[in-house]
RNA sequence: GGAGAGGUGGGUGAGUGGCUGAAACCACAUGUUUGCUAAACAUGCGUGCGGGAAACCGUACCGGGGGUUCGAAUCCCCCUCUCUCCA
């Protein structure tokens, strides 16, 4: 969330980029926060000098018992309780603005960096550049669908019997060559300086509001009740969480967290046209880097991360563009953001297989995420992360793109990790 | 699943109703001193919020929540986590 007094010395400069998101209530919500901060704040000082006083008259009652001293004692005892009647008002009534504002906080994005375009949708994010040559065939090109029944590599039937749709079952040379997209994206970032870890796929509500998927995105995650726990959307949850309520010292610097996870969507009210094959499941395995940054140095860790993801996708061989979201795209949480899409043959359209973020202080200030500067000074971190890379759609773009007359080419970084050099 | 013990500041750990935001030690920081290293000594050293230009002041926080009391780390209730023993 937004630091209120960012927001307060800053109100018009937020409200301004908030329309960028086209966030429609920008104004109300500022301006309500602001009331509501100030609310506050006169509350906690009213509070504050009600205790005060409370806290100075309990002390003189010890005195004055010690002392022998009953009757005053007794006077003071009665004036202490009503002192303190008073305050407990106060104190319910700051607690409950402090609710206020949080929930309102909760509800203001983050402010997109000024380089994020305007746009409404997807169609008006900024393609970057394009790379890579797409592939060119003179007889039929199979979409994966096809093929991956062809050659019996994923079974959907399966993933319906056992689950439901949306959770396939990769089979054979389909499951191998999974594992080694696996292997091959984290050792990619092993490489690069990512400490690999591997977090629980279960998380706590505190850790889904550190990042930002709750409360509001909650219906996007699997939840299971008796626990009280979600099944996480992605790994950036509970990595990024590994820094919740940490204090850095400015040498940590830099912070470079992989894993591997699978990833689990509700995908609650996205029916249409590309939700067949692997384009969108409900389970899917992700190698996701995250790194927590000094704020001054962000961007340039972010152009880091997504240099490392342009190397994934060259290595693949894949034909690729990189996005520039604009406002209507972007996450709610994040202020800049990248997105890396391959070019599938035989659909004949570009699948976003990769999504970098800079939230700069967004999640670190529900996280409480901080670090002392050179001075000693605590200030906010920045916490970023990319997927390197989301393996569905790759997966679809290698089959679509690499299928000939004999089967299907396995790229080249891949065959050491696979074992066999075509399906 | 059953029984017990326990969660205190970066760490160890004292503290059973007021003088405790919290002893002591360690770690850490700064300074003094000895030729360097090391040691010794001195001082400082939690977090949030409010006020203040700042020094600093106020307030809250001893796993989480609620209660008793003029006053709670300390007493009571619920939850949670950890450890030990048993099944």
């Amino acid at each position: 969330m937004l630091d209120i007094n960012f927001i307060r010395d800053n109100k018009e400069f937020v409200i301004e980029r908030l329309k960028v998101k086209n966030f429609g209530s920008a104004e109300q919500d500022v301006n309500a926060a602001i009331d509501t901060d100030a609310l506050r704040r006169t509350t906690q000082s009213q509070q504050d000098e009600m205790l005060s006083k409370s806290k100075q008259i309990s002390k003189s009652i010890g005195l004055l018992m010690r002392d022998g001293k009953k009757d005053e004692a007794e006077n003071a005892k009665v004036e202490a309780a009503k002192l303190s009647d008073q305050a407990k008002d106060l104190v319910n009534k700051l607690r409950e603005t402090e609710e206020d504002l949080r929930d309102l906080l909760y509800k203001i994005p983050n402010i997109p960096h000024n380089e994020v375009p305007t746009g409404k949708s997807e169609d008006d994010n900024e393609i970057l550049f394009e790379k890579g040559d797409k592939p060119t065939f003179t007889g039929e090109v199979k979409p994966h669908w096809d093929l991956i029944e062809q050659y019996d590599i994923i079974d959907f039937e399966l993933g319906n019997k056992i689950t439901g749709a949306g959770f396939p079952v990769y089979k054979g040379k389909g499951a191998r060559l999974q594992r080694a997209l696996v292997n091959f994206f984290l050792d990619q970032a092993s490489d690069a300086g990512y400490t690999e870890v591997q977090p629980p796929i279960l998380i706590n509500e505190a850790s889904g509001i550190g990042t930002g998927q709750l409360p509001d995105k909650d219906g996007q995650m699997y939840r299971i009740e008796r626990d009280g726990l979600y099944v996480i959307p992605t790994a950036e949850v509970p990595i990024t969480n590994i820094y919740r309520d940490v204090i850095l010292d400015e040498k940590d610097f830099p912070i470079r967290n992989c894993a591997f996870t699978p990833c689990f969507r509700r995908e609650a009210g996205s029916w249409g046209a590309d939700v067949r094959g692997l384009n969108r499941l409900h389970q899917f395995d992700k190698v996701e880097i995250v790194q927590v940054a000094h704020p001054d140095r962000s961007y340039d860790v972010l152009d880091e991360m997504c240099k490392h993801v342009e190397a994934l996708l060259e290595a693949l061989q894949l034909p690729y563009r990189k996005l520039k979201l604009c406002g209507g795209d972007i996450s709610f949480t994040a202020a800049l953001t990248y997105d890396y899409e391959v070019w599938s043959a035989a659909q004949q359209k570009w699948l976003e297989v990769s999504s970098v973020s800079n939230f700069e202080t967004y999640q670190a200030n529900r996280l409480k995420l901080r670090f002392k500067d050179e001075n000693k000074k605590k200030r906010m971190a920045h916490t970023l992360n990319g997927s390197a890379l989301a393996l569905p759609r790759i997966l679809a773009a290698i089959l679509e793109n690499n299928q000939n007359e004999n089967g299907i080419a396995i790229p080249e970084v891949l065959r050491p990790y696979c074992g066999f050099e075509s399906i």
